[in-house]
DNA sequence: AATATGTTTGTGACTACTCACTAACTAACA
DNA sequence: TGTTAGTTAGTGAGTAGTCACAAACATATT
């Protein structure tokens, strides 16, 4: 079944997800993206020069969900403890959309042949961190977290909540719904972070 | 040069965890252990029969280290909050020791490949999570830790704390001394927990 | 002490297979 | 009819694992 250019390449990345789901980053090679699809493996190389192109494109297809995720989260407009929190729960949600994204972190493909990919990945968990840290300042400012701690070292406790319960969730049979999971956490951690005076 | 078996088997075990730290999990083949070692690729097979096989040794080794250093921090003997900081910095010195750990979590041999090895690890992480509960419990039965949160909750929180701050070690440049930050993070989050009335 | 016998460790050449990638050709579409 | 998505048939570089054989070692016997 011939296709646009377009709608080819669209397929592909999304089946590069599906299968580094499945199999695993490492496993999917240009011969099962092929059969998968329903292509011949030499296809595949109409659209993309070389595998790690392929790569790229999967990044910046997984790049941009996350920022419209948390580009969502931050136009709640409500107090900072909203955005925070929704920040988290867009971050659990994008992960259980794209399940192999834990893994993917740390693949081969990222982490020794692909330094390009590496470096978009790594980007997008400092910008994380970043509108985290924002948020958790305007927060102390506002008196409902409490201030004796710098907001850089609230984020990374958050950032790692987040990783530690996907890692949980990814290396265990999934067998717990990970935003549901993830915001319990989530809230118990606050209460902890929260002001005294309320 | 030939060597006992006892000694080759050692030099091998030792030899994959260095090169995947080196060049990836998922790098290592027999052939590249072999060169490391100045062996021929064949000889790998008189002590393993299997990559599977040698990939478990690894993992055997790397859990009796684990094992090994959990016990020392617990025969600690003093508070339940001085083992509880022990534990930590003995999970960040073991990471900092075989530093292909955290990304050997997520190798395609221990996902895909080996399912044992795979097994093997999670046993670990259950484990450590375990000896973190039992101490949060005693520790909030003695009043220095608050007790309005489950123990459970609590020692998720100190597992995510431990490998959120092991991935930022890990995906970055090993820029920042693992056990050190780690620790000052868990004296962070262990002020959150204490008890108010101290 | 010297030699014979069996065992253990290692080699070199090989197999069967997988992988990313290429070149020449073909069929659908505008 | 020209452009573009796709195919068929390959290549070269790995990869785990096998096998016949050799050299080092251990031990028992003379």
């Amino acid at each position: 079944m011939r296709k646009s250019a377009e709608l080819r390449k669209a397929e592909i990345v999304a089946t590069v997800l599906d299968l580094a789901d499945g199999i695993g980053p490492d496993r999917v090679t240009t011969g099962a993206v092929a059969s998968q699809i329903g292509v011949t493996q030499a296809a595949l190389f109409r659209h993309f020069p070389t595998k790690d192109a392929l790569w790229q494109a999967v990044a910046e297809h997984v790049a941009e969900g996350l920022a419209l995720a948390w580009d969502g989260a931050l136009n709640l407009g409500d107090g900072p403890l909203v955005r925070l929190r929704a920040l988290i729960a867009a971050q659990f949600a994008q992960i259980a959309a794209t399940p192999a994204l834990p893994m993917l972190l740390f693949s081969r493909e990222l982490n020794v042949t692909n330094a390009e990919l590496r470096a978009t990945f790594h980007g997008r968990l400092t910008t994380f961190h970043g509108l985290l840290a924002t948020e958790i300042r305007t927060a102390q400012e506002a008196g409902v977290l409490r201030g004796d701690m710098p907001a850089n070292d609230a984020a990374v406790l958050l950032t790692s909540l987040v990783q530690g319960v996907a890692i949980r969730w990814a290396l265990g049979a999934r067998d717990f719904d990970l935003r549901a999971e993830g915001l319990r956490l989530f809230d118990v951690q606050c209460r902890l972070l929260a002001a005294e005076g309320k």
